[in-house]
DNA sequence: TCTGGGGTCCTGATGCTT
DNA sequence: TCTGAAGCATCAGGACCC
């Protein structure tokens, strides 16, 4: 009964969300186990769909490894287009259950469905509904929903079963039902806490839940207390719903690591540009500029710079970010290289500051027509044209304005 | 054996201001 | 005018999530 439920929330997750996507869209790979990653020499796998994961291949594994595990895998690159597509679909099916929808990516998000009983039913019938909406919206996709009164509870029962699976924890049941689960189950333990927990004789959540609070505090500082409070399914947290991005970034993993200069300076220049345009189609200002690298031992070094005016411009970023790369005292090599933008100020921050537009006219023009190349052609025709347009305005402007229409990659 | 790209949040160090 | 403490902001790195 929900009289005993003073929240209701529903997680819903996407099962193999990208790799069941392909097998949706091509039938020849239904029943096959699907890869879905770069088929570059460096890269991990995104997804694996069901049919790949008895021979241990998962999320996150060198896509190497997951090749000679499972040889007869069919490895599909990324479309995030199709992705987006599909999640949006997904999303306005939340919106038609609840009017607090929180996303957590393309795939998942939490639902507040408090008080939506009488309108849907039980929390088992809501999750039925639901995952049946879902599949009937998408042509065939499964959802994996959990219920429960907390966030934490919620997801960690959208997580039980897996594939297609439905599990509702009432809220008086559920640190109980928490208490055998491992404390990789804890949100925001990740291999590192875990490893720390366990050698502290911590192994399951019941564990936690029994440990003094204070001990816990003491070892893991903050994290200790919200673990304590998790293990005894508490949690606070409301759903949310539209939230607003604090950072934006572009990085690279090279295909060669790279120590020059002029190298690295090349691939900032085109992480300035996506991230400018980024920027641009939200409205919104930088305040901030961060520069990543990664060494080849994987160390990763960062170095930011504050902005004496918010920008949207690629030229900006980019000597903010050209500054920055002269700090780091490392000679590399570098086998990745990233631009973020930090302490972002949305449309109506900028009309409120009164921010003027920073790029003139002019060179606005160009960078909406770089953005365009940007993405008809890939980025190496950026850096060219940028090269152009360091000689030669507007009249170059103009030229690869007409090239983009044109679509004609080798002229460009 | 080989480790992505997009983010968020937290912590400790450091430097500035009062 | 100098000095030290406290408070705060910023920065760099680490851990985590999907």
């Amino acid at each position: 009964m929900t009289q005993s439920w003073q929240r209701v929330v529903a997680h819903a997750d996407m099962d193999a969300f990208y790799a069941a996507i392909e097998q949706l869209d091509d039938p020849a790979l239904r029943g096959r186990p699907v890869l879905v990653g770069p088929p570059a020499h460096r890269g991990v796998v995104l997804t694996a769909s069901y049919e790949a994961r008895p021979y241990k291949v998962g999320s996150a594994m060198p896509m190497a490894r997951a090749r000679r595990l499972c040889p007869q895998a069919v490895v599909v690159p990324p479309r995030f287009e199709r992705y987006q597509e599909v999640s949006k679909v997904i999303m306005d099916v939340f919106d038609t259950f609840s009017p607090n929808v929180e996303a957590l990516s393309l795939d998942e998000a939490f639902l507040d469905m408090t008080g939506a009983d009488k309108l849907f039913g039980e929390p088992e019938a809501i999750g039925k509904r639901l995952k049946n909406a879902i599949r009937d919206a998408t042509g065939g996709l499964t959802a994996s929903v959990g219920l429960s009164g907390t966030k934490y509870v919620a997801k960690v029962a959208s997580a039980y079963r897996k594939p297609d699976g439905l599990t509702v924890v009432p809220p008086a049941e559920a640190r109980a039902w928490l208490a055998p689960l491992p404390v990789s189950s804890l949100w925001g333990a990740g291999p590192k806490t875990e490893s720390r927990l366990r050698a502290l004789g911590l192994n399951t959540i019941g564990d936690v839940a029994a440990c003094n609070p204070e001990y816990l505090a003491t070892v893991l500082g903050r994290a200790g207390r919200h673990f304590y409070a998790l293990a005894h399914a508490e949690d606070a947290r409301v759903v949310v719903g539209a939230r607003t991005a604090k950072s934006l970034g572009s990085e690279r993993t090279l295909n060669v690591d790279v120590a020059s200069k002029s190298e690295l300076e090349h691939h900032l220049r085109n992480a300035a540009a996506t991230v400018a345009s980024r920027l641009r189609r939200r409205g919104a200002h930088a305040r901030g500029v961060r520069v990543k690298l990664k060494r080849t031992d994987f160390r990763i070094l960062t170095r930011q710079r504050a902005l004496v005016m918010p920008s949207d411009t690629a030229a900006e970023l980019f000597s903010t970010a050209a500054g920055l790369l002269a700090e780091f005292n490392d000679p590399g090599p570098f086998r990745l290289v990233g631009l973020a933008v930090y302490d972002l100020a949305d449309a109506g921050e900028c009309a409120q500051l009164g921010l003027p537009i920073n790029a003139s006219s002019r060179s606005r023009r160009l960078e909406t027509t770089l953005d365009r190349l940007s993405e008809r052609f890939g980025s190496g025709v950026v850096q060219r044209a940028a090269q152009l347009i360091g000689d030669n305005g507007v009249g170059v402007a103009a030229n690869l304005d007409f090239l983009a229409d044109r679509g004609d990659q080798d002229d460009a």
